[in-house]
DNA sequence: AGCCAGGGACTCC
DNA sequence: GGAGTCCATGGC
């Protein structure tokens, strides 16, 4: 895919491989804003501005940031070629062609998908604008995700009010977890290994932790199984849902991420 | 009103 | 290690 760098933003045709209705509503980031021609998003400390119109998709950012966070370097069309060999995966490549899995940071993925567990979306949204806007830094007309250091600084009742629920310790013993040792969240470790330091964080279970390392490691070697996807599986049975997380990991191989976006975008998205 | 949400911890065995 | 149960609370 080509794209242009400018100082301040990015510039690319409209192209299969590229859509932000795609990107940024496949569930795999939660601070972002529909606009007009486009959409508007945070992540870490960065604002962003996707525009898309007559034919051409502006990216307002900073770019450095922006070409990796939107993963501009993998060549999407590829990974489409291979993965839809599979039949399961034709209609839902088709319906989500323009999804790319955003880059972001462990720590913001981390806290991120620990609320997400056994919640909505609309409430998991609201909860981490709530932790932004009384934590993160102010940068104007937005705030950033906190700090290691400021999370250490947010107590259970904030949490509580902020809508996080039985949660709220979850992200407390975690919080205090890496504030001891936060060498998971530059780790480069192999996939399984990172898994099983993951797992030992509170709030963080087979799922979210697979999320994280999807979203957060760019660890496409993983297949996160929730609901959605056992929906589109054609599953009922959520007692099975490591099963199938292993099993389909297997199956798809490195691409296992790619097609799980693409069947969960498609499971929420598609017309009955 | 009642089930569901991008599940996980805890407790049994 | 597998099965059951409980967990807060807004969306629909």
């Amino acid at each position: 895919m080509d794209y242009k760098v400018f100082e301040d933003r990015i510039e690319l045709e409209e192209t299969e491989d590229f859509c932000a209705k795609h990107i940024f509503e496949c569930g795999q980031i939660f601070r972002y804003k529909k606009t007009e021609n486009g959409y508007l998003i945070f992540s870490d400390n960065q604002k962003i501005i996707v525009e898309e119109k007559n034919g051409k998709v502006t990216i307002w950012g900073n770019p450095k940031f922006c070409q990796n966070f939107f993963d501009l370097k993998t060549d999407y069309s590829k990974i489409k070629a291979e993965l839809i060999k599979n039949k399961e995966l034709t209609m839902p490549i088709k319906f989500g062609y323009g999804i790319r899995i955003l880059k972001r940071s462990p720590l913001e993925t981390i806290i991120s998908f620990i609320i997400s567990a056994n919640n909505n979306i609309p409430r998991i949204k609201n909860t981490i604008e709530k932790l932004c806007n009384e934590y993160g830094e102010n940068k104007g007309d937005f705030f950033s995700f906190p700090t290691l250091k400021k999370l250490s600084l947010v107590d259970e009742k904030f949490w509580i009010n902020a809508g996080a629920g039985y949660r709220a310790k979850y992200l407390i013993d975690t919080v205090k977890i890496l504030a001891l040792d936060s060498s998971v969240l530059t780790s480069n470790e192999s996939t399984t290994e990172i898994k099983k330091k993951l797992l030992a964080l509170s709030g963080v279970g087979p799922k979210v932790a697979d999320c994280v390392l999807l979203f957060g490691y760019g660890r496409t070697d993983v297949f996160p199984t929730d609901t959605w996807v056992m929906k589109a599986i054609g599953e009922n049975d959520k007692s099975k849902a490591s099963f199938f997380a292993t099993e389909k990991a297997s199956q798809y191989g490195s691409l296992a991420g790619y097609a799980q976006q693409y069947l969960f975008f498609y499971e929420r998205n598609k017309k009955a």
